[in-house]
DNA sequence: GGAGAAAGTCGAAACGTTTCGATGCGAGTT
DNA sequence: AACTCGCATCGAAACGTTTCGACTTTCTCC
């Protein structure tokens, strides 16, 4: 059918009776063109049915693909399903696309597979890595081999950009809080805490192991405000459902907490709702607090107690870590403030 | 600092005394190479600290990028808070990924600013629509002046792949279920109908202009049926948020509809915590219906009548689509079906 | 009217691969 | 011993741009 190969820049050029560096300069928009010539190119392209110049080409000759990868959770429903990590991508994408910048999702490799995945082979100009640990990131080791400049969301490390939130002083706060009403047993209900865990109750040292650094960070406070708490319970995700699981786990238990400290408001309302069905109320029976400051609609008209981030700020000051690496520049490492919000998720202590 | 510049496949054939040809064999797993012949290549390889070869030159030589892009809605947040959406890019995601192929997402552009976006722009080799118009959608007819090859889910287009379901037949299922159970003033809400509207009640003719495929398909079966709705209230996107609005909007019309059906699951959730907000039960006093079969844990123990459809599968035929439009064959088109779930929803009708 | 600057256009050299046809060579066939 | 065949390796030609320095004009200013 189509034997007819797609017109290139050369095309244009000899249709137009100009030189191939003509069209060239017309398109990139470096370099003076009069306005007649400019037509005349226009004109010639649009005959020949040419669509611009060759995303490829263009990338080999000036180094630049203007594809900024994305490193994600391996499962996108686990990696997206948080309206925070929406909000923050809402924000990274824009702010990347008005740059000109496109995203590339890469699911972070799970296995140790020795095949090279996306992340080695996909061609961008720099990587965004949301999720990291806190020692040993391997999207990292990888990145660094590439050469590919990194920023890291909630994470450090040397040499990369990094945004940041004082999550370890917003939980110690909710922590304090708790303690100013009087609770002494505190459960606490964690993110995911690595990649191959599953919703459960922590038995032993909970800080074992390498974690996800959001988990370890909020995790910290406890011993921070020199509180243990009586119950850890882990989930797999960010979800309703993992809360409403952990929830159940967390309220059963025999140290009967009055109040229940999770890593996420998602985590929150699913407490909340296993709350409920435990026929327990909420805030008179048990307190809960979370973590994000998201508006979640359904739970109304309760109101968690929370500690608020500001997701398109924290997607804004990705973006311009990008820029900024992009441009060469030293990267930059931003730090942002959590605010605490009383809600009506929490009341004073008292025993059940 | 690093003046030293990226080997390059020609550093690795000079170290290791071998030709050019022979180290890119060795990468590209084409030609036979000898095993002590690949050692040494690979010896060579990791001493100079090559990282494989340039994405760029080799997506500019064969032709490939291993990209495909991902045209959503402008705004990530509309796009992607819909559980279905992610689980249907879920499967996407992960079946490209295991064929070796990233995903772009390139946020479909809005205004018809002239300067070229991403779509024009951004390598790939080929491209899927996630939510399209019926007519003249406008970033197939770049696309294809691109010779990209695409694919449409929910619509269909001459020379694209396409994956639809049956939703029409769906929808009509639905209000013929409510029409057996008596009722007969039936509110419609509806997703949104292009990307300009807001969410309100519309008046006049509901099928005027352009409309997104989906809301058109749903609508489509009141006519099918034979039944007209008494509101039309039209949202901004399937959230929660817009269903409590549309809801009360619709439950508090001057109609007092019976029945309300809504074109997703996340739409009549809302609905349902609309009508708890104004004193009604459902389904005693209003039967609410919706549309995907998601499982929402928040509004248990309320189970949605719905239809329900198959979202990896969705997403795995996507995939699919994709595979078979880059090896070159007939861009194939596939329906799904949908099921009907009876839930806890929807009621005998009742004068209210 | 001529020097110098600015504007517009052009040639040619990369960018780092893949790929195709050619080459050398030892093993098997007649 | 001459011939074919398959394997492993090599040389050279693309792929379609960007970019840099050089080359004409035309304009400005004294």
């Amino acid at each position: 059918m189509s034997g007819a190969r797609r017109p290139t820049m050369a095309d244009v050029a000899a249709k137009a009776g100009v030189s191939l560096s003509t069209v060239s300069l017309t398109y990139s928009g470096a370099g003076p063109i009069s306005p007649d010539m400019k037509a005349r190119v226009e004109k010639a392209a649009s005959d020949l049915g040419y669509a611009g110049p060759s995303p490829q080409a263009r990338a080999l000759r000036s180094g630049r693909t203007h594809v900024v990868g994305l490193v994600i959770h391996e499962r996108l429903q686990f990696a997206l399903r948080d309206p925070l990590t929406l909000r923050v991508l809402d924000a990274v994408v824009g702010d990347l696309g008005d740059m000109g910048l496109g995203v590339l999702l890469i699911p972070s490799p799970t296995t140790e597979s020795t095949e090279p995945g996306l992340l080695d082979t996909a061609p961008m100009d720099a990587a965004v890595i949301m999720r990291t640990r806190d020692h040993g990131e391997p999207a990292r080791e990888t990145l660094e081999r590439r050469g590919l400049p990194v920023t890291i969301v909630e994470g450090t490390a040397p040499g990369a950009a990094s945004v940041t939130i004082d999550d370890t002083a917003g939980t110690a706060h909710l922590i304090r809080h708790l303690v100013e009403l009087g609770h002494t047993r505190i459960a606490t209900v964690t993110l995911p805490r690595n990649s191959q865990r599953e919703t459960a109750i922590v038995e032993g040292d909970m800080l074992a192991g390498p974690l996800w650094s959001p988990t370890h960070h909020r995790l910290q406070a406890f011993s921070d405000v020199g509180i243990e708490p009586c119950v850890v319970v882990e989930t797999r995700a960010s979800l309703i459902e993992e809360g409403i699981a952990a929830g159940h786990m967390a309220l059963s238990h025999v140290s009967r907490p009055t109040a229940v400290v999770c890593q996420s408001d998602l985590l929150a309302g699913g407490v909340v709702l296993a709350a409920r069905e435990l026929g327990l109320q909420v805030p008179r029976d048990v307190s809960i607090t979370g973590f994000d400051g998201l508006d979640l609609a359904w739970l109304a008209p309760m109101e968690l107690t929370t500690m608020t981030q500001d997701a398109a700020a924290k997607g804004h000051l990705i973006a311009q870590c990008v820029k900024a690496l992009l441009a060469g520049e030293e990267p930059p490492a931003f730090e942002l403030h959590v605010e605490f919000k009383r809600g009506k998720s929490t009341a004073v202590a008292r025993d059940r």
